[in-house]
DNA sequence: TCCTCTTTGTACGATAACGCACAGACGGAC
DNA sequence: GTCCGTCTGTGCGTTATCGTACAAAGAGGA
């Protein structure tokens, strides 16, 4: 299920790393992350890989660095449908703080690519110090998480699968590295719990207004300002609360300020080819 | 908009009202509630009020009593859908503590009823405290929170009018002292963000095959299993959710650790009578 | 008692999405 | 180069819900 890196090169790549690709790390002072490294320890996903199954006890949780974890509810009669999408700006284990301690739903990696693991146990430690910084941080990234299942709660009920494809295909590439969603219809349809045919239908159409192009899958996004007008207002929302909660400027990226950037560009640019080997 | 009880008789009703009536309230030990009474106003809300708007600075939180209130998000075409619907067992302001401190979605009363509000200010003091029992039951209900609006997120996606329908009146019905939900077709359906017509139709249906009854702005459960039978499995799933994550025995009524119980008679039997006069 | 406003009932065409079925196209394995 | 499994394209009847329009039935005030 979820492939291991030889430890030693694990360690070694991490140091390297720093400041950390995670965003929500990354926010953290440095003492702070200091603290944290030798927590952490990196691993590669495979795509379609089960990070935890729904109603598990959690042992772990996982900043993603360049891999996309999708939160994922099946309902009693098989049908799916996606209730959270987490990138670099976020982690998978909310419920370790939270409390209770069991996910709700199903965490699968949507990419292949790699995470920092880190034990529930000294998660926890770092969140119940009486200096507050690192459970601050959390606590501001679980609002950002709120906000986005509050507009997908919305979105599914009012917009159409063209606008939540597109709001959809946006908030991929914000978390990947690189302008290929190497996903094919069918996942994308099972995330937003609609037929494939709905999406590849949308797909023609937004391919052939020149938002998009793909190719048996491989989506890339062609012309981003048009996708975002055929997206629904969600998209903004939920991305300018998210850089309102955690405006973290990592040090290789001073431009991520800018509230319409691209995420998935500020890792892809600077430091990250050096450091991280995909596994 | 909030109207307000003169304040000394308040105060002796709070005090002749502990164990408080608020389920969260009253999950804690009795030494953190004594000191938290001092610190709590009781009101009144009338049916439409809004607590806070949409994008708002929260100066106070609000621990419901007997009304219900909804987080309702309104998109930029007007039309409107139903966040999380919030009764005794809960809270409105967690993003007082989440951080952010501004509230993403409109609060609005849906029933008349009374409510403790307590000053933002107060609550951020309790819930950094370094005893830490305040902040764990808060994080414990923000999953119950998270839980219900994931589970809207699917509801949303894949269920019908009528078993929407079915479910939210049984979380009202749960959330209410009385057994007689004083809401207009029109109201639920700007709740669940769909047609007036597609609940009356729904609501005549579940009357035929004797679940409720309803007459002119008034709602009854007339066979609740019935109910939960039209339902789909998104009310269960977060009743228990809820239930696992407040297991919150309260003096006057035992009976609450069966899951299947109805908070609303938690609150209808016992002492309320007695302590809480309605405004 | 009557009047008026609110609430509920009903109808009907339009539309988006569904379920199913199958064809065509690509691409990696051999 | 060929084969075969996967992915995408497309058609078609069905269904749920929508938008709009208007009628009927309370409920409360004059």
């Amino acid at each position: 299920m979820v492939q291991k890196t030889p430890e030693r090169s694990v360690n070694r790549m991490i140091e390297q790393a720093t400041p950390l690709k995670n965003r929500l790390l990354n926010c953290m002072p440095l003492e702070l992350q200091s603290r944290l490294i030798p927590k952490l320890k990196m691993m590669s996903l495979e795509q379609g890989s089960v990070v935890h199954e729904a109603g598990a006890s959690l042992t772990h949780v996982y900043f993603p660095i360049d891999s996309i974890i999708s939160l994922l509810h099946v309902l009693e009669n098989g049908t799916t449908a996606e209730v959270s999408v987490i990138g670099n700006e976020g982690m998978i284990g909310v419920s370790v703080f939270m409390g209770g301690n069991n996910a709700q739903n199903q965490a699968i990696a949507l990419t292949t690519g790699t995470v920092f693991q880190m034990s529930a146990i000294h998660f926890r430690d770092e969140f119940n110090q009486p200096d507050a910084v690192f459970r601050m941080l959390l606590l501001r990234y679980s609002q950002a998480l709120i906000t986005q299942m509050a507009q997908t709660v919305v979105c599914n009920r009012h917009h159409s699968i063209e606008q939540q494809l597109s709001r959809w295909l946006l908030m991929a590439s914000d978390r990947l590295p690189h302008n290929d969603i190497i996903m094919t219809h069918e996942l994308i349809a099972s995330m937003l719990g609609v037929r494939r045919e709905g999406i590849t239908a949308s797909a023609h159409k937004l391919k052939e207004v020149g938002a998009i192009d793909y190719h048996r899958g491989h989506i890339m996004i062609v012309d981003r300002i048009k996708l975002e007008k055929m997206s629904c207002e969600c998209y903004l929302v939920v991305k300018r609360e998210t850089d309102r909660l955690l405006p973290c400027h990592s040090v290789e990226s001073p431009e991520s300020v800018d509230t319409t950037s691209n995420w998935g560009s500020m890792i892809s640019s600077g430091l990250h080819a050096k450091c991280i080997s995909r596994v």
